[in-house]
DNA sequence: TAGTGGTCTAGACCACAAT
DNA sequence: TTGTGGTCTAGACCACTAC
């Protein structure tokens, strides 16, 4: 006992103390240094290496067991989960998730309206029924394959997305540049089979199976900022998501 | 300010007070006591209020954070989210999930057998190629409507799965009888076409679609004990699922 | 009995937001 | 400048597990 990861602090950097060592726990678990069914440390000795309080160390900890990565059990210790990792849904678009996984996504522009928010809109996005929105429609490519046809309401006031080229980056990337920050996501996933326009434009046979997902996203300061509807290929894309019960 | 909700403690409970806290800040949440947009007592008023350290009600309000009830903003303070409160999927089962919705399901077992683990299963349980699995097959009604076929596969050496009767209960209650404790699950969400049986016990037409999940299952020693292959019928299930950004 | 994580205290200093 | 959450310290006692 008492081995484990090397780890190296940096107390001049901005990254909080508890952030540098789950980097590295994380990055020795992945590489296999911390193979499946390895104890960690357990969290005195750890604080004890490294000069920390115990309290650091631990959230630290808590950080990996967040992510599904290792399981905390009193009386015994920190083990490695078995199994594969798994890259979870987390809060960001499509098109960082595809980015991030080594793709080359492409999106084409449908149709960016301002529109007159409907009643089931203007719920979604706490407004007035008839408060101004941007009814935005994309369709996004995987290579030459369409993926998925998304359809986005978005508050008027929040940002100007007459002027943006959503070409070139994602929903969320305008988003931030706005300096809207999303926090919270509540997503409802289904499925569904195409209509006529779907599968003509997804280049699937009518009455294909879609993989689709509603979304409504709020950001820091709990306003609901961004209502979607979006229709995947199944063939294509799946929904990766890890519990966890802590 | 420092107004806020009542709250009252129990020192003398075993539950934790960090926990009754979260507890009573989510009923005044849900009763609209708190609503969306208000803001909760700063984390030293209500440690001061409540005689309590700020390191508890911080642990307190990063139970409702994890939820996505609340948002955090540094230099503005706790927020309550816009928009109804929507239970997630949480680590449960099926049976738990309609249970606590107030349904009540049935369910048929369609087969239950001990065999040997081909590759793949192997692979997702952690077991050698051949080791011996129970496979069981049930069929999930709500009402007189079929909604889920469901194949499970388990290690044989983790319990006696013969013995159960899997029509009183869920499968996760029946491993929590076996002392198992399933901590972490990976689960991937998609969509495809209906089968020829699987269109004919989930009484739905051939090739419509349906909603599909794989899960891996593992407990508080990190082992794998559990893989699961499951259909839903789109028109009667959902995945319902909050992200936050932590 | 020894070892582990779970909870809790009573502070400290810092970074960021609003004014 | 003031107020907020973010981070961190250096301990304490308890509950549960394994031996």
């Amino acid at each position: 006992m008492g081995a484990g990861p090397q780890i190296s602090l940096d107390r001049s950097s901005p990254v909080p103390l508890y952030f540098q060592i789950a980097e590295q726990l994380e990055g020795a678990i992945v590489s296999g240094a911390l193979a499946p069914g390895d104890k960690i440390d357990n969290e005195l000795d750890l604080a004890g290496r490294l000069g920390l309080s115990r309290p650091t160390v631990r959230q630290a900890i808590q950080v990996l067991v967040d992510k599904g990565m290792v399981v905390r059990k009193r009386g015994v210790g920190t083990q490695v989960v078995h199994g594969k990792v798994r890259r979870s849904v987390e809060l960001t678009s499509l098109y960082d998730d595809l980015t991030a996984a080594g793709q080359d996504p492409r999106t084409e522009v449908l149709g960016l309206r301002r529109v007159e928010a409907d009643e089931d809109v203007a719920r979604e996005l706490q407004l007035e029924p008839g408060a101004p929105v941007w009814s935005v429609e994309r369709l996004r490519y995987i290579g030459d394959e369409p993926l998925a046809l998304m359809h986005n309401l978005l508050p008027a006031s929040l940002l100007d997305l007459d002027a943006i080229d959503l070409t070139r980056v994602g929903l969320y990337a305008a988003l931030r540049d706005a300096g809207i920050w999303m926090r919270v996501a509540k997503q409802r996933i289904g499925s569904r089979r195409a209509d006529a326009r779907e599968s003509r434009v997804l280049a699937e046979r009518k009455g294909a199976p879609l993989l689709t997902m509603q979304r409504t996203a709020y950001d820091d300061a709990g306003r609901a900022v961004e209502y979607g509807e979006h229709a995947y290929r199944p063939d294509l894309y799946a929904f990766e998501i890890t519990l966890v019960d802590r």
